[in-house]
DNA sequence: ACCGTTGTTCCACTTATTGGAACCGCCCAT
DNA sequence: ATGGGCGGTTCCAATAAGTGGAACAACGGT
């Protein structure tokens, strides 16, 4: 093992749950002896990949992270041509929709768009979820052969919700529904009492697939409207496959801030 | 130079402009062997770190600094103070304001409320401006002792415009006066055409601190509206300082999204 | 003041990193 | 077609790092 992919996993360590964490506790994540741990916490630091709490024994993510975490994919044609779609289905309908991308056997948001209605789902941005248990994940699984789909997921499946796949088999019985229909839905998997309609667009390369992505509370919604919103999603869907090359969405006010 | 620190030299090269780096540059910019360059990049890569750019040589920050950047002080109470703080006085002028950090001789935008006039200055979050230029920036340094300003600019500044400070003796002079006067103001410093009032707020450590600031059309504002905003932005300051413990402000909506 | 916990330092051992030079593959100009 | 030129990779011995068990130090709590 290098220093650099160690310091790799001591970042997957992090998440919106734990947004800071001892030697101890990477040690014992990573079975790592203590004292390689605290010698690298200390250096990620030096380094800037870490910073210390203060008032506390712990480390969180530093700010480089974080200054690089923003510009990700900032000018990405297809990524900004996602945003633009979600963003008309959103605003049709009132419900809050954002789009995503694969990493392994995750999904992570990367951008949003909040909905209108008083009961609203909130961001996923820079959120982590297992992809089978998603319909945005299974949306750009469905775009994998099944081969591929088994290597992603070695261990047997960890279902978050009776609704979500339960093994490989289910899994792959849903991708295959996916790629007849165009579309994936979940209800109450990942997230309970939220429902959700995704449809994925390619990138030129395998792998750099994005996910459109509308999300709703379950109590708010109707087949009816379910099906309008499967419609609006694939005809944007279509409009982006179509035209690759298209133009860009609107950027509202003067660019950058001043101070 | 461990591997670690060199690593983050490489994405230290990373900002809104240079979104993607080859190895030859990379070689450049840090004065390094092409070989060790080459080897670098691809463990940073096999490592999470970085990736690669499709159809292209080059390589960019991988999918987990976004990830990593964007729990970023996410529940800070000191912040979510500010954001809220910076929130009114924002709606109250039709301005945009922001939260930032300092990060050595830099500020950098931590969260933003956008302003709602028709010409509005945009989001700075996740960019790294110079502190000596920005009103941000001299707030948060005001804080500082002038030992340790020395200190941050070991080489003479270099001023982005002729309204920023010229040399470091400028640059002590108006920290001096924003310590007397409590706030810091800008006019075409870093941004043009942009003006910009500051105000920081400490955090228990030093260098914890963080500063509200309200970013303006200078076209749009006069001096009479600028003292309001000024005794706005001091007065909520002024009660974060005095009670250090209050209430963080509220958040809409489901808390996260499903998929 | 003591104990348990957490983090750091030490040191001999092992392994990775370094950087010059040679090499590969691609594109462009002749 | 062919020979640069350029960007990137690979090789290798010298060098500098990382490793982990154990002893040690620093806190916090009772």
């Amino acid at each position: 093992m290098t220093t650099l992919s160690t310091a790799g996993q001591v970042l997957r360590c992090f998440s919106a749950r734990r947004q800071e964490l001892t030697v101890t506790e990477v040690a014992e994540l990573l079975s790592l002896p203590k004292s390689n741990v605290s010698r690298l916490l200390r250096a990620m630091r030096e380094a800037g990949f870490l910073e210390s709490v203060p008032d506390s024994r712990g480390y969180r993510p530093g700010i480089l992270m974080f200054e690089l975490g923003h510009s990700y994919r900032r000018d990405s044609a297809l990524v900004a041509r996602a945003h633009a779609a979600v963003g008309r289905v959103s605003r049709q309908f009132g419900h809050s929709g954002y789009v995503s991308l694969r990493d392994g056997g995750d999904v992570i948001g990367l951008t949003f768009h909040e909905g209108s209605r008083m009961l609203r789902v909130g961001t996923p941005v820079g959120q982590r979820l297992p992809a089978f248990a998603a319909a945005s994940g299974r949306s750009l699984l469905a775009r994998l052969p099944d081969e591929e789909v088994r290597r992603l997921y070695p261990a047997p499946l960890a279902p978050p919700s009776p609704n979500a796949p339960q093994d490989m088999a289910e899994l792959l019985a849903r991708l295959d529904a996916v790629r007849r229909e165009g579309f994936a839905t979940a209800c109450d998997e990942s997230n309970p009492g939220v429902g959700s309609i995704a449809v994925a667009v390619g990138g030129r390369q395998p792998g750099e697939d994005a996910c459109l992505c509308i999300v709703y509370p379950l109590s708010l919604v109707d087949g009816t409207e379910r099906e309008r919103m499967v419609a609006a999603l694939l005809a944007e869907a279509r409009e982006i496959q179509a035209r690759p090359g298209a133009v860009a969405p609107e950027r509202a006010g003067l660019r950058s801030a001043a101070a």
